[in-house]
DNA sequence: ATTGGTGTATTATTGCACTGATACACTGTT
DNA sequence: AACAGTGTATCAGTGCAATAATACACCAAT
């Protein structure tokens, strides 16, 4: 069966679309939401809910197995793979590059970390 | 005279290489590091220091002086504007895409807003 | 066997970022 | 006047991401 993930692309951000796709479905595997055994949605449909090329999404997905995250099974689908890694360290290490860009971009503002911290305060809370 | 800024480029990160040098001049002016009147880098000095296309930086350029930071002088170079926008603001107006991502990011990967903090503590202590 | 659901290979086309080389207009200094 | 230093226009070429339309191989259920 297959299961909604509610996958966000934003089209203008800069980053390719394929790898928006696969860096959330790492943190959804990563964050126990996706678990050994469950299917990801299919090509057509996670293509046709967000309005790209289902090639586009058969790229993410190749991703995904290339790096052992994923199981292609002939005929069915994307199925996820049981993790060998520590769940906490696999998700410092898929927030590490954001987190040091946003540090580095806030040091070269001049910001102290108190003021980061104030900002990241105000963000978390926004949105609902 | 021109400035030396420390102008870093990522090649892999995927952001295009004339954004990631438009988003740097933006948060040095912000910061205060570049003042009115500074005059910034010539773009083969610039192209040397980061093994680029004088083209590439040129882009950059042409982009800054759009956005009004940065006045083109024939001849001579480009040369920092005075800003009218208060500076917090423009830290944080800089600031905000990446810190959204890094909230998005944070909650997608399940992480309390603790554990997010904690983790920029490490980062924030790490270089140096 | 047929149908409908998987993923994906293929080909062609578009758009963008970047490079490389060349050349031009402008300015300040000599 | 000559020169070296600015930015940049131009043209050609490369690489990558994404789209679009087909078509194929596979599986499950009827």
């Amino acid at each position: 069966m297959q299961k909604n993930l509610n996958l966000n692309i934003n089209p203008n951000i800069g980053t390719a679309v394929f790898k928006q796709l696969v860096d959330q479905v790492q943190r959804l595997i990563a964050r126990g939401q996706l678990l050994a055994g469950d299917q990801l949605p299919s090509t057509r449909e996670v293509a046709k809910q967000l309005t790209i090329n289902p090639m586009t999404v058969s790229k993410a997905y190749s991703q995904l197995e290339l790096e052992g995250h994923v199981e292609r099974k002939k005929g069915i689908g994307m199925i996820v793979k049981a993790s060998t890694q520590d769940p906490k360290e696999q998700q410092e290490s898929l927030l590490k590059p954001t987190l040091k860009e946003f540090v580095f971009q806030a040091k070269q503002l001049g910001l102290s970390k108190s003021e980061a911290y104030k900002l990241i305060e105000q963000s978390w809370s926004e949105d609902e």
